[in-house]
RNA sequence: GCGAGCGUAGCUCAGCGGUAGAGCACCCGCCUUUUAAGCGGUAGGUCCUGAGUUCGAAUCUCAGCGCUCGCACCA
């Protein structure tokens, strides 16, 4: 301990203006100091703890009430609550919460007056027996004991917990300590992250990393972040996909099933479905198409659920989705024709279509194009409906630029979403790996940039060099993880599984 | 970016022109088989910030900051 250190901790008594916190707080340091003046270091080094409180409550679940074991265990976890002065502690650690039970009989003098100097917020360690009390609570009767971090700061009131949702943004550790739910929904968000990567990994994929660092934001429609790079004196770009780099990795050669999840980057507005960094994974398969994909999207959907979950039938707020192969599959004209009567596949011209949009209710601007009206007719009258899994297929040429044209139309391309409760959660294609007609796509996305579109592709004249080399036919597949993580955690918020959200600086 | 709502003690919330309130947490005392909270007592506030209206503003008005929801953009 230096000097500071010593200033720092030595008590004063707490000025007679200061605010409750600051007086809750330095309460807490001379108890440090207490602590300290013992010769115990409340910041220790390491502590061998035996078992998980869930495991131990597990484990004795059917210890009959009032009785004692000789089995000892070393618990460890964070002071949720103190009663009767500290004889019961409930001690709370990642997987549940444990009552740790001080009595003076099994404690030294010193020890009971260690008990003095803990507070609700502080780490301890216990060793000790398990017994279940006369109350029916599986119970540590503790025989000695270790402060392994002193609390400064008082916790969130336990009943009400913690609701203010910008606190539990903002500082998040406090959101984990005071919130199971939040705590549960982020430790499935990982589990559900490790199957899908080891879903891709037994599939055959190999993982890769691709530059987030760009120097042109390509792969997308969307507005990017800019940064610059001081040596190099040169802007770049976050990425806002990773397509462009996984497809050259396609064309190299260095295998034939690609895939990366990672963060996204895109400078748009914030909800609760948008988060300007999000999780996508996206997946290359040469020699797929987008049928292909379509039965990829479903095995792993499933395969996770059943394995994270449990089951295919999950609850989103009101609705139950049943996450069971094979998923409806309808094109999108073929939708809106259903819905609307209006089949868009017989109108030509793009006027018509903002016509034919019009009757319909739908706004659209004076130079959209036939694709885009199509689309928008699409979102406006249908997309809110399709609660259960649907692939919808079959995709306007003008509004994918680097889709493969589709096979029998060349109106429209070889592409398909996959709707759930609503939220696009998929988008495929058959990729475009023709050279001359994707640069051609990539110059009538330059017009449409110059007339005023700032979210059109932009060129990028190596990745048409790459497929210049030759790409075989590729299917590829992107994936929003943190809807499909919402949707299988029932969370409404993608702030929800997301540990920290993008807020506004303070 | 636009619209609506919110911002009071460490936490959860009342109060809505007339001296700032409660519960929990804190602190003190009692208590050693309690469990949202053992029992009793004390103390605790730039009422988000700034301007204005008023004899008087937490309360009304305006601006700013932050948050939430909706719309726009988008996954």
């Amino acid at each position: 301990m230096t000097k500071d250190d010593q200033d720092m901790t030595t008590a004063t008594p707490p000025e007679t203006d200061a605010s409750q916190g600051d007086r809750i707080r330095q309460g807490r340091i001379d108890k440090l100091t207490q602590w300290r003046d013992q010769g115990i270091n409340p910041y220790p080094y390491t502590f061998d703890k035996s078992h998980g409180n869930q495991e131990l409550q597990d484990k004795y679940k059917d210890l009959p009430t009032g009785e004692e074991t000789s089995d000892v265990v070393h618990v460890a976890g964070r002071i949720m609550a103190m009663r009767n002065s500290g004889m019961f502690i409930d001690l709370q650690d990642p997987t549940g919460k444990l009552q740790v039970f001080c009595h003076k009989e099994n404690l030294s003098e010193d020890q009971l007056a260690g008990v003095k100097l803990l507070d609700i917020g502080d780490l301890i360690g216990a060793t000790g027996t398990v017994r279940r009390t006369p109350r029916g609570e599986l119970s540590i009767k503790v025989t000695d004991f270790k402060l392994l971090g002193k609390s400064l700061l008082p916790l969130p009131e336990k009943f009400h917990g913690l609701t203010d949702v910008e606190t539990r943004y903002r500082q998040r550790y406090l959101d984990l300590i005071m919130n199971p739910e939040s705590r549960d929904t982020l430790l499935k968000r990982s589990l559900l992250v490790t199957e899908i990567r080891q879903f891709m990994i037994a599939k055959g994929f190999i993982e890769v990393e691709t530059p987030m660092l760009q120097g042109i934001a390509g792969g997308a429609a969307a507005k990017p972040f800019i940064t610059h790079h001081n040596t190099l004196d040169q802007d770049m770009f976050l990425r806002i996909a990773p397509e462009l780099y996984l497809k050259r990795l396609i064309v190299g050669g260095l295998a034939e099933k690609v895939f990366e999840m990672n963060r996204n980057f895109r400078n748009e507005g914030i909800s609760p479905r948008h988060n300007p960094e999000f999780t996508m994974l996206e997946l290359y398969q040469a020699y797929a198409d987008y049928n292909d994909m379509m039965d990829l999207a479903e095995e792993l959907v499933e395969a996770v659920a059943l394995k994270v979950l449990g089951t295919t039938e999950i609850t989103f707020g009101e609705h139950t989705i049943s996450l069971k192969r094979p998923w409806a599959r309808k094109t999108m004209i073929g939708a809106v024709l259903e819905e609307t009567g209006v089949d868009f596949a017989k109108i030509e011209t793009a006027e018509d279509a903002r016509k034919a949009a019009k009757d319909l209710g739908v706004q659209v601007k004076d130079n959209e194009s036939w694709g885009s009206v199509v689309e928008q007719v699409f979102e406006v009258k249908i997309e809110e409906s399709l609660i259960q899994p649907i692939h919808i297929t079959d995709y306007p040429r003008d509004i994918s630029p680097l889709a493969k044209e589709h096979r029998d139309n060349p109106r429209l391309v070889e592409r398909f979403e996959t709707r759930i409760n609503g939220w696009e959660v998929f988008n495929a294609f058959s990729e475009l790996s023709d050279p001359l007609d994707q640069r051609g796509r990539f110059e009538s996305q330059l017009e449409a940039r110059e007339a005023g579109d700032d979210e059109a592709h932009q060129m990028d004249e190596d990745y048409v060099t790459a497929l210049e080399y030759g790409m075989p036919p590729t299917g590829g597949m992107g994936i929003g993880i943190d809807r499909l993580i919402m949707l299988l955690t029932n969370s409404a918020n993608i702030r929800d599984v997301i540990a920290f959200p993008t807020l506004k600086v303070k």
